[in-house]
DNA sequence: GCAGTTCCTGACCGATTGGTCAAGTAGCAT
DNA sequence: ATGCTACTTGACCAATCGGTCAGGAACTGC
């Protein structure tokens, strides 16, 4: 076995090779989709050669799976507790919170899920995600709600993903403000949108 | 010359390849992804070869250009007819109106620029439509509005735009009610939000 | 008849794709 | 020394990619 790198936080030597691969394989598949990223690319991209991207992970959904995967893992969690909490205005509001902070939290792997998650229908870890969504959506709305306070919803969450991810993805600064800035705005948008909405009768 | 299919609206001879063409290739594109669909997929699925799909159109990116062009044309169009009219609440109204038929109109168009347009970068149309996104982004909102300011547009417009096309893009049909109510839903919600942003200094 | 279009096609091209495999290197323990 | 494990690599593979090209049908006007 190879010496663990125990400070490798704070030394100068270089990263382990699969922590590299992932983040590299997250910002690509985010800026130029899937399909659109070789493993070449990749392998390019952090010095290495497709071989050892292919050792350290089986294939390219495996590199997908090692990308995302944590990040909807916490969706889930995240979602889970909502339903467990039972339907109530706090509940809907600690939900929103929790929802806000995932968003800031993993920018590059919902941009991913959210511009791919449609076309990517089969690799596991995308159907997963897609379930999720599925089931925030039934959650979150009565499936005999109206029509406008589902899009109450819809526009709610589906603008606060899009547009902090879509702006701010990349320029990973203070193009829109202050993180905490932001956050705190998005809360009171969210809040604003969903006030009218009423519980989902039990 | 081959003869004029003077009736081809109403007969039920094939429509002009061209034009099937270019359908499937922008259903394919919204699905599937630019890169991630290939000619061969979109000659299959009109039944024709490869080569004749590339009779028609020059190569791939002509293709897309042809898919989603006359949309950007529109939204270009769109957004002249904005900012001509100068900064006004009225002017502001008119606008979100036009903009939501926009993205009724061009549900598909809309879904592959936005879940590719900053991965297409370098294709004209792309980058044609990624301006007119900044004017509008520019026009819209002064660069020294508040934070809270800036995400109301962003939340408003992504909102509309994301929420609408990513549920009914594919199921073109009355999973979020009929069409005139989502409209009217649409313009209602969107006014909400934009309400108490004031206009820009001029 | 015959040229002129328009459309469609298969054969073919070089490049790249995701993926396999055997070989090699370095560090560790015995 | 001798293994063992972790890692890296180039050679190689079949398949597919976007794209070219020469030709064949079907139809036109002459």
């Amino acid at each position: 076995m190879p010496p663990v790198d125990a400070d490798s936080a704070t030394s100068s030597t270089r990263p382990k090779a699969s922590d590299e691969l992932r983040t590299i394989a997250l910002l690509q598949f985010a800026s130029t989709g899937f399909s659109g990223t070789s493993l070449q690319q990749i392998a390019d991209e952090a010095g290495y050669s497709k071989s050892s991207v292919l050792y350290h992970y089986a294939n390219k959904e495996a590199l997908l799976e090692a990308a995302i995967g944590p990040a909807i893992d916490r969706l889930g969690a995240l979602l889970a507790r909502f339903t467990e909490r039972g339907p109530s205005l706090e509940a809907r509001g600690l939900f929103v919170e929790d929802f806000i902070d995932f968003l800031l939290d993993h920018r590059l792997e919902v941009y991913t899920f959210i511009n791919q998650g449609s076309s990517l229908r089969g690799i596991p870890v995308i159907d997963r995600a897609n379930a999720f969504i599925l089931e925030l959506s039934n959650t979150v709305c009565d499936e005999n709600a109206s029509t406008e306070d589902k899009m109450r919803f819809g526009v709610a969450l589906g603008g606060a993903a899009y547009s902090l991810v879509a702006g701010m993805a990349f320029l990973d600064g203070e193009q829109l403000g202050p993180v905490d800035e932001v956050r705190a705005a998005l809360i009171k948008l969210v809040g604003e949108l969903l006030a009218p909405v009423s519980l989902p009768s039990v």
